[in-house]
DNA sequence: GCGCCGGCTGAAAGCGCTTATGGTAATTCG
DNA sequence: CGAATTACCATAAGCGCTTTCAGCCGGCGC
C-alpha cells in the first residue's frame, strides 16, 4: 500500500534529476525532434526510475483537449447498451482517447451529472430518453454530441437502427404466416425505438387491410413482459402473434406461455428484438440491430467534430436484420 | 450545432459580466457563506445566462483531485462486467464521482492505456487477468487500487467472489444426483475465477473418492462450448454431468446436446455460473454471484482510501448462491 | 473620536503541463 | 577568420480553476 502518502512524481522532479527544463522534458517524453537523442535517452531512463506518470489534469488544461469522450445511457441492464458500449469504448480506444460513462437510471440529478460530464470530454454522446431536449440542446452548444437511438434535438447528428423498416418486415412474415390476431407488447412512448417499431408494426398490418391493435404498454423486463402476457393469454379471443418490443419482453412471454400450458408457435406465436444471447436458447425469432456498429460509427463522427473537420448535422439509419427461428411459426413455403 | 467554434465560457467572462472577480465567482458557485446573498445570486444568474460549464481540468488540477474513479476489464461481452460494473458505477455516482473505463480485450497496448488511465482518476479497480502484475503493482504505488476477481499483487486490496466454496456445494449436489462420471468445461488458466470454480470441483471429487478428471479447456464463449461439448459428448464413455465454467459455455453445451439428440438431464447434466438471463428459459442450473455488490463494495473501499481514512489491505470473499433448475437432473431427496 | 472586529471581496499564488519565444553554443559557409 | 546558420535547450507565459491571505468598509464598544 502507501498508496495515499508517496505523491507521485511530477514533471519538475523528472527535469531536476535528468538536469534539464521541465520543457526538455515534455518534448522528449512525446518523441519531439527538437530534441538530442542523448538527452532524450537519459530522460525516458530518470523518467521511468522515478515512475512518472504524467498528470492528465495538467495535460488537458495546457493543450485544451480531453482526449476523452463520455457516454450516457440509460442503464447497463441487458446485453443492448453494454454491446453499444463496447463498440464506443473500441473505436474511441482507436483514436486515442478515453471513456467517461454515465448512467442515469432515473436518477433525479441525471441532467446535472451530464453537465458535469460535458465538462470533462472533448464530445459525448446521448442515447435514449435520459436528458431532456433542453439540457442536450445546452450540452451540444459547447461539445460536439451525437444522439444515438433517440428522438432528433434541432439539428444534432444522430444515428438510429432502423426500426421501423425492421418492424414492418417482421410484421409481414407474421401475416406469410397466415395469423389473423395481432399484438404489440411495449411502450411506444418509452423509447423512440419502440416507437419506430411499433409504427413499422402499424403501417404493415394496415397495408394488409388489417385491423391495428393498440399497444399492450408494459416495462422492458422479463417479469414485465410476463406478467403482461399472462392477463393477454387468458382472455378468451386471444391473440394469435406477439410482437414484443424488446428480447427480454419477449422471454418472459415465453415463460407465460409455458405457464398457460400454451405451446410456442402452435398456439401462440412470438417475437423479440435485439437477438440477445438469451434468444437462440429460446429459438426467438427477432431482429438483429448492429448495436457494436452503433456505438463505433458515433465515436467516428465525434472524432472528426473534435479534430474540427467542418462536417455537417449528419443523420443515420442502420439496417437491421431478422433472425427468424422456431417462435414464430413453421416457415411457410 | 456550431459547437466547434463558440468557445464555452471561463470564469473569468462570468466574473467580468458580474463585476466580481473570479475568487467570488468560485465561491459563489459553490455555495460558500463567504459570500453576500446578493452577490451570490447576481452570480449564479450571470452563470446560467452565459451558460457556464466550469472546465474540470482547471478544477481537477486546482485541487489535486480529478473527481473521477476508474475502472479496468477484459471485455463487455456477457453480462458479467456489465453488472459488475453497473454496481461500481452506481456507488462511484454516489459518492459524487465519474468513471472512467477502460476495456482491454488483448489489445496489445492495453498497459499503457491502463497507466494512462491511472494519471485521470483518484483511484481505479482492475478485474481479471487484465494487466500485468508489474503494471498493476505501479498503479497501486501512486493511487488506490482494488483487485477484482483477480489473483493478489502484493498487498494490494482484493475483493472476490467465493467460487471455490460453491463449486464445492455445486459439485456435491451433483454427486447426490448419483452421476458417476463428470467433466470440467472451461481453462483454469484463463481467469483466477474459473481457477477457483477448478479447485472446488476437484477438492468435493476428491473428498467423494472420486477420480478427478482433467478440465476441458474452451473459451467462454457460446461457441466454444458447443464446440468442446460436441467432441466430449460423442465419445462411447461420455461424461454424464458437465460443470461449465460459465453460463455462455453452458448454453453452448445444451445446444449441442439438442444437437446430438441427447436430453437433458436424463443423459447428461450440465450446470453454469453467473446466473445470466438466458439461464432461466434454458433451465439451467447454475451459481448466482452478487456482482453488482462486487462493483459496489469497490468503489466504497476506493473512496474511503481517496479520503485518506487508514484502512488496511483488505481482502474480502463475497458468498454465492446456488441456484437449481431442471439441468442438473430431477431433484433428489 | 479612536481602535477593533466581523463580514465580504479581491489580488495573487499555484496546481502540472504544453508551447511559443529567445538565447547560446556548435557548426557551416563565404 | 568572421558571419550566418543550425541544433539544442531554457525561460516564461498561459490553460481555468481553488484557496490563502490581505484589505476594505461599516458598525461596535470605549
Amino acid at each position: 500500500m502507501g498508496a495515499e502518502d508517496r505523491r507521485p512524481a511530477t514533471i519538475y522532479d523528472v527535469a531536476e534529476r535528468a538536469g534539464v527544463s521541465i520543457a526538455t522534458v515534455s518534448r522528449a517524453l512525446h518523441g519531439s525532434s527538437l530534441v538530442a537523442a542523448k538527452t532524450r535517452d537519459r530522460v525516458v531512463e530518470v523518467a521511468r526510475t522515478l515512475r512518472y506518470n504524467p498528470s492528465q489534469a495538467g495535460r488537458q488544461l495546457a493543450q485544451g483537449r480531453y482526449m476523452a469522450m463520455g457516454i450516457v445511457f440509460p442503464d447497463l441492464a441487458g446485453p443492448y447498451y453494454a454491446e453499444v458500449i463496447l463498440g464506443y469504448e473500441d473505436r474511441v480506444a482507436a483514436h486515442g482517447c478515453s471513456v467517461l460513462i454515465l448512467a442515469t437510471h432515473r436518477r433525479p440529478n441525471a441532467e446535472e451529472l451530464a453537465m458535469d460530464l460535458a465538462g470533462r470530454v472533448d464530445g459525448m454522446v446521448i442515447m435514449g430518453r435520459t436528458i431532456a431536449d433542453r439540457v442536450v440542446a445546452r450540452i451540444a452548444d459547447q461539445r460536439p454530441v451525437v444522439l444515438l437511438a433517440r428522438p432528433p434535438v434541432g439539428e444534432i447528428e444522430s444515428i438510429n437502427a432502423d426500426n421501423t423498416a425492421s418492424a414492418e418486415r417482421l410484421t409481414e412474415h407474421l401475416l406469410g404466416h397466415g395469423y389473423q390476431r395481432f399484438a404489440f407488447l411495449g411502450d411506444p412512448r418509452e423509447s423512440p425505438d419502440v416507437g419506430g417499431r411499433y409504427a413499422g408494426f402499424r403501417s404493415a398490418l394496415a397495408a394488409a387491410g388489417r385491423r391495428v391493435p393498440r399497444p399492450i404498454r408494459c416495462g422492458f423486463s422479463v417479469a414485465a413482459g410476463h406478467e403482461a402476457a399472462l392477463a393477454l393469454l387468458r382472455k378468451p379471443h386471444r391473440p394469435q402473434a406477439l410482437v414484443c418490443a424488446n428480447d427480454e419482453v419477449a422471454l418472459g412471454v415465453l415463460s407465460a406461455a409455458d405457464e398457460l400450458g400454451l405451446s410456442v408457435p402452435a398456439e401462440v406465436a412470438v417475437t423479440g428484438w435485439d437477438d440477445i444471447l438469451a434468444a437462440r436458447p429460446a429459438r426467438l425469432t427477432t431482429v438483429r440491430q448492429p448495436m457494436r456498429e452503433l456505438g463505433a460509427t458515433a465515436a467516428s463522427w465525434l472524432h472528426e467534430r473534435i479534430l474540427g473537420e467542418r462536417v455537417g448535422g449528419r443523420h443515420e439509419v442502420l439496417a437491421t436484420e431478422l433472425v427468424t427461428r422456431a417462435s414464430c411459426g413453421e416457415h411457410p413455403g
